[in-house]
DNA sequence: GAAAAATAATTGCCCAGGCAGTAACATCCT
DNA sequence: AGGATGTTACTGCCTGGGCAATTATTTTTC
């Protein structure tokens, strides 16, 4: 080691809970990509995909008001979905605007595979955790959607279900 | 039914969890942003000049070591502030390679009204929680960032602390 | 029924991050 | 000493998302 680093303490009172989040969402993605880079998808092809093999949609703009995610950048997912013979396109014929999307054969024999994956990077980030705690974190972060989400309702969101 | 919960899918609801982290993380981020947007700066850059008045670090490798950031894309950044006016970049003297950053008089200046304006969405997205929520939030970001990176290590983490 | 507004998909442009390289310098090793 | 190795900052290149048109179509409105 040439250059001792010094340790400075890190406190963080206000952001720390951005930077941690940030952190965490980062390491989730990181460790997504890794597993799924042999199948030759991203985190967010995955993420379509699995959505379209749920029947959570079925069109481009149905995907992205699901995730909440720009359109431009969905069709060029698909294009790419749709190049590696996973998904296709099909113009609906009484509304010609619109193009679902089916999921493939092979994309569908490839799911399981992809699940497991995800799974995978789930579970090791959640290692340690109980299932309340779990309950616990997914309300938590609901309550700071929700709050970012309609701001100033100023209801004490203790009891918070979703 | 003879019920045998042997191993269905028992954590199918964990990319729900990343999926609620993305969407936390996006709207702080956004709400950041938009606080910002007025003094010119994005998140990343108050982020960086946080880092610099905190004495967190006080080079350009320093601040991506900590704050987990490429170093070409810190470059940048610390180029826009520089031009802004906020910071000074100073050649060390005793190791020429490194380059001190240093905070301007004017952006100390502003930098508690930055400051507030962070303060301001963080409060806004945790509107509700009390401090214990908080801190067991905190907690389990921290339990799956520390999973993330030492991903194997298979000690209960119910004792896990930050 | 025609104009106006709305919706779906797509494309072009910009910006920012990740990665790989580069040049200058420092440190280590033998 | 001197070459291998590491470090610092910086620069292109590529990718991918966000935003703003654009085009094709439907629905609404008058």
């Amino acid at each position: 080691m040439p250059a001792p680093r010094r340790a400075p303490p890190p406190r963080e009172q206000g952001l720390g809970v951005g930077h941690l989040m940030g952190r965490a969402r980062t390491s989730l993605l990181a460790g997504l990509d890794a597993q799924l880079e042999r199948f030759g998808l991203s985190g967010m092809q995955f993420a379509v995909l699995k959505h379209l093999a749920e029947g959570a949609a079925d069109t481009a703009a149905d995907l992205c008001r699901h995730m909440h995610y720009d359109t431009g950048a969905m069709t060029r997912i698909l294009d790419r979905l749709e190049h590696q013979g996973l998904v296709r396109r099909e113009r609906c014929r009484e509304d010609r605007r619109v193009v679902f999307l089916r999921i493939t054969r092979g994309g569908r024999a490839q799911l399981p595979r992809l699940l497991a994956a995800g799974a995978r990077v789930l579970e090791a980030h959640l290692a340690g955790f109980s299932q309340a705690e779990i309950d616990t974190l997914r309300s938590y972060l609901g309550r700071m959607i929700d709050n970012g989400t309609h701001p100033g309702d100023n209801h004490t969101a203790t009891g918070g279900k979703s």
